[in-house]
DNA sequence: TTTGCTGCAAATCCTTTGCAGAGGT
DNA sequence: ACCTCTGCAAAGGATTTGCAGCAAA
């Protein structure tokens, strides 16, 4: 655990927003000004494959990052592409509801919900 | 509808491996030698602007392509990035799960099933 | 002293875009 | 003529990688 990768979990331990790697440098960069995007990169890469963050692919714009590293869902603005914990009790039984149709070995899902982030609401009807 | 989108969207429909642009490309050159890569990215987009086909951006990897524009599930192979179709009677009730808990606008959702494709099965297991 | 990590820069991959010319109405 | 589309090539964004030096075990 390098000085460099300390930095980088911690700062994303502290927020919420689900930063993409760029946001993750700018927020490093102010603790560690000579740090490369390279490094912040290869680090976010170790640090989830270890389980200590998540990293997510969800589509098309840069991927997001979230220091909780707890199974939990999230809903994407299709407006602004802001991200947000979307706490949600589902529990797909996938291997009861896959096995018979296909022939692959079902080991999970990949969940996501999409809308309108309140800021975009009220853009779009303002009160 | 130009000959290129309509030769596009032909062989788009003849094939169920949900082929990326690039794969696209190949296919169609064998028909029209000269057409360009560019072309083939402009014309999947408006097709699944007008919701003849879709677009799957799923993750990391290039985007899919589905000629069928029908809703269905899809099934990720894990090892080789395989891509099939998936048929689960599954329907979240979103609006339900998510309105109390975050104060977005609930419009869908998107979801991919994981896993390992028979042929990874097969190589890692061999009979 | 070996191993792994860094900063830097260049490279890569996928996708989009500017432009001038071609095609169809 | 007008408008849209094309092919081509260059640009773009996000991410990865090669390399030489550095740091810690």
């Amino acid at each position: 655990m390098t000085h460099q990768r300390q930095v980088i979990l911690e700062e994303l331990r502290q927020v919420h927003t689900h930063p993409s790697a760029d946001e993750v440098y700018d927020m490093v960069r102010k603790r560690i000004p000579r740090i490369s995007l390279g490094t912040v990169y290869r680090n976010l890469e170790i640090l989830s494959e270890t389980g200590a963050i998540q990293k997510l692919e969800s589509c098309g714009s840069p991927k997001r990052f979230d220091g909780n590293p707890d199974d939990h869902y999230h809903i994407r603005c299709i407006a602004c592409d802001r991200l947000v914990d979307a706490p949600a009790d589902i529990h797909l039984d996938v291997e009861r509801e896959l096995s018979e149709t296909t022939r692959f070995k079902v080991v999970g899902y990949k969940l996501e919900f999409l809308g309108f982030c309140p800021q975009c609401l009220e853009i779009s009807n303002p009160a």
